[in-house]
DNA sequence: TATGCAATAT
DNA sequence: TATATTGCAT
């Protein structure tokens, strides 16, 4: 692990060691096998604690307590059993909050109770890019315990919590791309309005690390969203009534005026009112339009307590506008994200990589 | 239990 | 600002 976030990987010992010779200060953790070809993994463990006095995680199938116990009396400051829990990420407190004086942080035992989580490509990426994240915010989450809302650490590590070392791990945020916020779109589009939920977005999307708690928060966002717009597009119709009973009464009293004056009736006023009529027709043709397209949308279980039933606007437009809430300089948008806008749900590998921060 | 939502934290 | 988390009501 490099101290950009950046994981580099090797296949055999020697590699690493001759790595580690050439640039030991870009590394922070080392992570590997007990087993691992050319070499013992212990051995291995011990040359690298005395040579760089780096922090190594040991990982071993085996949990026999004799490789555990051998492993950290030999230094090593964590000693995982495969399969790994999806708590990997905490380890990279150990990389963080190594003591400048060569404390090596607290010891921490852990036991593979999750199901064998899938260590691939995915899995490690995010981890690089969440630890980059915890080493620039641990200070933070060292200090202080006075905030009202109720701490998010989990019950039943109160011994770690406790310790002075102990960093709440961070959880990568997602980032709500224009290409992820598409798939939310089409997975809305598949399910229907009337049954859209966070748990039912979340198994259409298929992104792999969304959660359903960034679903339900991504789409609490995004229901404020369209009640604003909607709010909005009430207040112009509100107007557009207005203006319409003004056309009205206008146009009566024109009327009246034509009418009570036949004898030599005014052309302009004529064509004032024809005028007015016509206004007046569009508005309401414009109001049925709008409301055959978005009835059904706003009645649905989308947007819950609306009650709106004009629009102004198509859905369509809305996932633009919603991504460009702010008005950030649209030079500033990733580039990417305008080229992979995809309706179709093909979403490839680059792009998933981004989606956690 | 999952959900929606407001308030609040980060 | 955007996203996450929490507590509550349903």
């Amino acid at each position: 692990m490099q101290k950009d976030g950046i994981v580099m990987t090797v296949k055999y010992p020697m590699d690493a060691l001759s790595t580690l010779r050439c640039k030991s200060n870009s590394f922070d953790l080392v992570i590997t096998n007990v087993h691992v070809p050319g070499m013992n993994g212990l051995e291995f463990q011990q040359v690298i604690t005395q040579e760089f006095q780096l922090p190594v995680m040991l990982m071993s199938a085996e949990d026999k307590d004799g490789t555990i116990l051998k492993g950290l009396m030999d230094g090593a400051a964590v000693f995982i059993a495969k399969p790994m829990s999806n708590d990997l990420r905490d380890l990279w407190q150990y990389a963080a909050l190594q003591d400048k004086k060569g404390k090596r942080p607290v010891v921490e035992e852990r036991e593979s109770i999750e199901k064998s989580s899938n260590c691939n490509k995915r899995r490690v990426h995010e981890v690089g890019e969440s630890a980059s994240y915890i080493c620039e915010n641990c200070h933070q989450h060292i200090k202080k315990g006075t905030s009202k809302r109720k701490s998010a650490i989990k019950q039943g590590n109160a011994d770690i919590e406790n310790s002075a070392n102990y960093v709440v791990p961070k959880k990568a945020k997602v980032k709500w791309t224009m290409a992820l916020h598409n798939k939310f779109l089409v997975a809305i589009t598949e399910i229907g309005f009337d049954r859209v939920a966070p748990l039912n977005i979340l198994d259409h999307m298929k992104v792999p690390g969304l959660t359903r708690d960034n679903v339900a928060s991504h789409l609490q966002r995004y229901r404020i969203f369209l009640r604003k717009v909607i709010d909005a597009s009430c207040k112009t119709q509100a107007a557009d009534k207005n203006l319409a009973s003004k056309a009205v009464q206008e146009n009566r009293r024109l009327e009246k005026q034509v009418l009570g004056n036949t004898s030599n009736p005014s052309s302009s006023i004529h064509t004032k009112a024809g005028y007015l009529t016509g206004n007046l027709q569009h508005l309401k043709n414009k109001g049925k339009e709008v409301d055959a397209v978005l009835d059904p949308v706003c009645n649905s279980s989308l947007f819950h307590n609306i009650n709106a039933t004009q629009e102004t606007q198509r859905i369509g437009d809305l996932s633009t506008s919603f991504m460009n809430q702010g008005n950030v300089q649209p030079h500033q948008q990733n580039k990417e994200d305008e080229m992979n806008v995809n309706f179709d749900g093909g979403i490839n590998q680059d792009m998933e990589e981004d989606y956690l921060q």
